[in-house]
DNA sequence: GTAAGGATTGGC
DNA sequence: CCAATCCTTACT
């Protein structure tokens, strides 16, 4: 089976044509003592800078946010309430900002999870997937069905937002997540 | 300088 | 259902 690492073309995409592209594609992770890790990326989410007041870049460029504004195939880490540290791929031309979140892969479900399971930190903020030798993603020709649905846990960003059905999930993805959340 | 809150998870 | 935990942002 042929493994292509994803090039600057596929990124620079409008974020809604990645994101689903992304689900089936291999997240690589190579760590300092070499190990390689591979999973595959069975859960996404889009957010769009363009008026989307779920993305963190909507309220302006910031230290925090300014990756946002990197050309497709940099990476966006941040942490998320003092413990999760959450992956995002950044897709678009440059100082258009929008990113892929990475919220599951199979060996770890769950957002926080990931970035635990790959051993993100600050360190990787920036990153460029298309030339780094630590972390990239690979298409090994091998494409998943996917459903979309709504994007979790952004309810404070009020209508129409809460409503865009930009969460991309592969659909024999079985959550154990506790039914759904009541309010 | 200080205070408030979050793209979650795991445990009770 | 609720606490943990700390960085970023907004405001006085």
């Amino acid at each position: 089976m042929q493994e292509t690492k994803l090039g600057r073309d596929f990124f620079i995409q409008d974020v809604l044509d990645v994101a689903p592209k992304l689900i089936g594609k291999l997240l690589c992770r190579k760590l300092p003592d070499n190990t390689v890790i591979k999973s595959r990326i069975i859960e996404t989410e889009a957010y769009n800078g363009n008026g989307d007041l779920a993305c963190h870049a909507t309220k302006g460029k910031t230290e925090r946010t300014k990756a946002f504004f990197y050309e497709g195939g940099h990476v966006y880490i941040y942490l998320c309430y003092g413990i999760h540290w959450l992956l995002n791929i950044v897709t678009g031309n440059k100082d258009e900002p929008q990113a892929v979140l990475i919220r599951a892969v199979e060996e770890a479900i769950g957002p926080g999870r990931v970035g635990k399971y790959f051993h993100l930190d600050k360190s990787h903020y920036g990153e460029d997937l298309t030339t780094s030798n630590v972390i990239w993603i690979e298409d090994d020709g091998i494409n998943l069905t996917y459903i979309s649905t709504p994007r979790i846990g952004i309810d404070y960003a009020g209508e129409p937002w809460i409503s865009k059905k930009w969460r991309f999930v592969h659909e024999t993805t079985k959550k154990t997540r506790k039914s759904k959340r009541i309010q």
